[in-house]
RNA sequence: GCCGAAGUGGCGGAAUUGGUAGACGCGCUGGAUUCAAAAUCCAGUUCUGGCAACAGAGUGCGGGUUCGAUUCCCGCCUUCGGUACCA
């Protein structure tokens, strides 16, 4: 009997819909089990064999936790707002509403086609409105928070109110970054907006000035990823840093615990390492340098306080608030071009920069606190506004970026820290003996730090502090495609949220994407809808893709809830996610806003855990192979000229532009060799008509249009992501429709460790596809199911029991590559072995289940059992079995291997090294020789040490 | 730049705690079957030398620790991911 992928799937499918195999509830007594996907992001591009990696690897996991006894939730859902669907929208027209609805239907099909274990009637969407109305309130939530520092979390925001009104600031105990002092008398005396903003210097959820991508050309605000080079991406405009209002979310409030709470992860360490680092944690001290002839200070930072007869200047961040008030007159159009200048510079490449530093002198200067001695105040832009508090006193001696920046501008450098004992320490390690620095002298660096604090904080120039890196999150994006913020402002601008049965609000009807004027959201335009209540404007900004992805697996536990985000008992009962399958790109960012969010909301008492995501698995990225056409950036007499790549010389690559191809077209592609014939180009310039006179230059002379000889026009082969862009892109489909879900769910886990980025290739998928073959031969032959029930035979069961412990063992540890390959070498020494043994072979159908799960299913109802395979209980593993009577050792002279012998399994360490010595083969490395050891590690080797 | 990961045959990879480097699969070579091909089956396949037995080299590069290193340590190189508004 052949084996038939396409019926057998829809057998199963159809099966499995009718009754309703993958359907849990939190209504059952056995244990239960949550694996997690990251949720997909319906791009329009549809599903690439990329994206299923993970799904196969969370399937596998989940149906052998199934067969193992427990109650499993394993959903999928949608992160269906972003930017992609709103730029199409620009570009076309439709709706991002209708776009991503195709595009998550397209998506359904496409998993359900790969037999997935999801239950779909908990399936979430980000962007429907009984799902946002919950990320609307628990954004209100945040909004009417603080964080307390000493019950060490969040309490509401009217028990800060009412301490205010009876006690002032002193004493309070709210977490906020910038200290202000009133009275009770004060707060009385306050506006009800004078109120509400001293308020918004404590709320968990915020209003603050931060700055924007802004591009004066397109009238827009842009993404990092929009900006390339300093330019907009689309069209090469200047794009400038603008300051605008914008929600923030104090995720620094958390910063602490979201550290400290790392340790009880069962992550990988350089996850953690990752989360741990982006937090950045350091102690140091908060210090304050007077201004000359300004009652004015600069506030600094600094892990290195025993330094400071070191800082012989200080760098300002170039929006920095005092930047304005201390340039002197002389030095005033040198910093305002200087200013400009870095507003048109990215984040990111003012601090990669590291090798060309830039700056410029206010003509200020500042007091050194400890020596009293006037240190001159520049701009850098290696100084970032919103890291710290936007200055640094400089240290040329001890730091790297500092010491470049005084070399090239001249100025003062007094070393500070005699480092001669310490031959390769680089100039920012914290070793030495303090030289040239009054009451620190001759004290090492650490001892001068504890010294230099004490100091600091007697003399009230300044105190300990612990500094996060991490920066609290702007929550506000001036775009469509989002959920409304449910924020009012009355004419005074204080803000109200919306009641709980005001949610959600709805994203009005709209259709034209374009911003509104001055780098608005869309919404902005919408004047009905911004002023729907009486007297008040609704906020028109969205919220960033962030927001519903931080908190989806919650409502996974209770998708249909309407008075609550989730039921209490569904919470309870499934507590939290005990595997969490996705890729390191989301290593810090969403990881760490979930569990901001969760942690807030059991803070509040509505989540049972503290933390989300108990273990942690990265999928890594499957890549595919871009291929590139060289094209001349400058035209020849107005004709564009591709150039072969074997006959671009190394050096000139600037001189071209590369053109990516369609993968298909390119023979060999992802080799050295890979090139388009003849056909190739045809098949190109019929894809890109605007080439079709272009000139294409190969080693053989020029092609053009029309000529059919043998020709070979190299292409630039590189890995990289497989995307839409690239048109590199496989869709699963084609191989499901090819081969099959089961053979494309195996071969995938073939391909390598989970955890590794790999370049697809559909080559190697034959192996795969002849394995289930002769899987499937073990079970029938032309005539039909050929098995035996009888005893099954001693060989038989090692083989199957060596099976079952490789097979177990490596699914527990995500090691699913090496469990196809067991199955493989299982299936080979059945066959060879003749094997069709009932007991046998009704175990192997459960081992494979969580791979294969169509081809395990038709088999378990060939076996004549009536309920699905996933009613069965999973193999267990039996030592019995496995029990040798002798072993081959391997024998080596120094290390290197030079025979193997069999000795018996009991043998005493005393026996083997007699009888090693006796062997034939080993007489010639002795001979003349020392034997100076033997090494007999018991079951493994032998080594023999001469000289 | 900074943080994290990876680098093993022609290719994807295996070697779980420092103990037989190359399991399993692709590809390739030879053979069987076939009028022929596809499919299937059998054998071989790290490199160098040798008819062979065998010998030497070998896990990105350079050092180190060890009886023994793909595995541990130090220093580099290359590629990939992130770098706070792509998701």
């Amino acid at each position: 009997m052949e084996f038939n992928s396409k019926q057998i799937e829809s057998r199963w499918k159809t099966y499995w819909e009718k009754n309703k195999t993958y359907q849990v509830s939190h209504e059952s007594t056995k244990p239960k089990f949550y694996v997690l996907d990251m949720f997909p992001y319906p791009s329009g591009a549809g599903l690439h064999v990329g994206h299923p990696l993970g799904y196969i690897a969370s399937d596998i996991y989940s149906r052998y936790k199934r067969l193992s006894g427990f109650n499993v939730l394993h959903p999928m859902g949608y992160d269906a707002f972003g930017l992609p669907a709103e730029q199409y929208a620009i570009q076309t027209g439709v709706h991002p509403a209708i776009s991503t609805d195709e595009n998550i239907n397209r998506y359904r099909q496409q998993l359900d086609n790969i037999g997935f274990s999801f239950d779909w009637d908990r399936e979430v969407k980000t962007c429907s409105p009984e799902y946002y109305k919950w990320t609307q309130w628990i954004f209100i939530q945040l909004f009417e928070h603080y964080y307390d520092v000493k019950s060490n979390k969040a309490e509401a925001i009217s028990a800060l109110r009412e301490y205010f009104s009876a006690n002032g600031s002193e004493g309070h105990t709210a977490y906020c970054e910038d200290p202000i002092s009133f009275t009770a008398a004060d707060w009385a005396a306050f506006s009800k907006k004078e109120q509400e903003d001293v308020l918004m210097n404590f709320r968990l959820a915020y209003r603050k000035t931060t700055y924007v991508n802004w591009c004066e050309a397109l009238g827009t605000v842009l993404a990092n990823d929009e900006v390339k080079d300093g330019v907009s991406e689309r069209g090469g405009h200047p794009v400038e840093r603008k300051p605008m209002l914008q929600w923030s979310l104090r995720i620094t409030a958390y910063a602490e615990r979201l550290l400290s709470a790392l340790d009880h992860l069962d992550w990988s360490d350089s996850m953690k390492k990752m989360q741990s680092n982006w937090i950045g944690k350091s102690t140091g001290a908060r210090l304050f340098f007077d201004i000359k002839d300004s009652d004015k200070k600069i506030e600094v930072f600094t892990t290195r306080p025993d330094t400071i007869y070191g800082a012989t200047y200080m760098v300002l961040a170039p929006e920095h608030d005092l930047v304005d008030e201390i340039t002197t007159d002389e030095q005033r159009a040198e910093v305002e071009a200087y200013v400009k200048y870095v507003g048109t510079r990215s984040e990111r490449d003012r601090m990669a920069e590291a090798k060309e530093v830039s700056g410029v002198f206010t003509g200020a200067y500042a007091i050194n606190p400890i020596n009293q001695e006037a240190v001159p105040v520049w701009l850098g832009e290696y100084v970032l506004k919103d890291y710290g508090t936007g200055a640094i006193m400089a240290v040329p001696s001890d730091d790297d970026r500092d010491h470049r920046f005084a070399k090239k501008y001249d100025l003062k450098i007094v070393e500070v820290v005699d480092k001669s004992a310490f031959a390769d320490a680089s100039r920012q390690d914290k070793v030495g003996v303090m030289i040239n620095s009054g009451f620190l002298n001759g004290l090492s660096v650490k001892a001068a730090i504890e010294r230099m604090l004490d100091e600091v904080e007697s003399r009230g120039i300044g105190e300990r502090k612990v500094n996060f890196r991490l920066r609290d999150a702007i929550y506000s994006r001036q775009r469509y495609w989002g959920e409304p913020f449910p924020i009012t402002y009355d004419k005074d601008g204080l803000t109200i949220p919306l009641e709980l049965d005001e949610l959600p609000l709805e994203l009005p009807e709209l259709s034209d994407f374009q911003p509104a004027a001055g780098g608005k959201s869309p919404l902005a335009r919408n004047e009905s809808w911004v002023n729907e209540k009486t007297g008040l404007i609704r906020e028109t900004d969205t919220m960033p893709g962030f927001a519903g992805s931080s908190w989806y697996f919650l409502r996974y536990m209770d998708p249909k809830n309407e008075t609550a985000f989730a039921s209490k008992e569904a919470l309870e009962y499934w507590q939290d996610v005990d595997l969490y399958v996705g890729g390191t790109e989301h290593a810090v960012g969403h990881l760490m806003y979930s569990r901001f969010w969760h942690k807030f909301l059991y803070d509040k008492g509505l989540v049972p855990t503290d933390e989300p995501f108990k273990k942690l698995i990265n999928q890594g990225m499957i890549q595919g192979v871009i291929e590139f056409l060289y094209l001349k950036k400058e035209k020849e007499n107005g004709q564009s000229v591709f150039v072969s790549k074997d006959l671009v010389e190394k050096g000139t690559e600037e001189q071209y532009a590369k053109i990516p191809v369609f993968v298909d077209f390119v023979t060999d592609y992802g080799l050295e060799t890979s090139h388009l014939n003849a056909n190739g180009l045809e098949q190109f310039i019929a894809w890109r008509p605007e080439y079709k006179n272009a000139r294409f230059e190969t080693a053989s002379g020029p092609w053009s249009a029309g000529q059919t000889e043998a020709i070979k026009f190299y292409t630039l082969s590189e890995v990289g992501k497989m995307s839409k862009r690239y048109f590199n892109v496989v869709n699963p489909d084609d191989i499901v429709e090819k081969y099959g879900a089961d053979c494309f769910r195996m071969y995938e886990m073939f391909l390598g460790p989970i955890e590794q980025s790999k370049p697809w290739d559909t080559k190697g998928i034959d192996g795969v596809s002849k394995f289930i073959k002769k899987f499937w031969g073990l079970f029938f032959n032309e005539g039909g199911l050929q098995v035996v029930d009888t005893e099954p035979q001693k060989e038989e069961m090692k083989i199957l029991h060596t099976c079952i412990k490789k097979v177990s063992s490596d699914i527990e540890r995500f090691s699913f590559n090496t469990c196809v390959s067991a199955f493989m070498v299982a299936t080979n020494e059945l066959k060879k072995i003749g094997s069709n043994n009932k007991t046998v072979l009704e175990q192997m159908v459960v081992l494979i289940a969580p791979f294969a799960p169509f081809l395990a299913e038709e088999l378990w109802s060939n076996l004549g059992q009536e309920k699905s395979v996933f009613e069965a209980n999973y193999p267990v593993f039996d030592e019995k079995y496995l029990v040798e009577d002798s072993i081959n050792y391997p024998v080596s002279i120094n290390g290197k291997k030079r025979a193997v012998a069999s000795f018996d399994a009991n043998a005493t360490k005393e026996d083997i090294e007699k009888m090693v010595l006796e062997l034939e083969e080993i007489q010639k490395w002795i001979e003349g020789k020392t034997i100076r050891k033997i090494i007999v590690v018991p079951k493994r080797m032998v080594n023999i040490v001469v000289g």
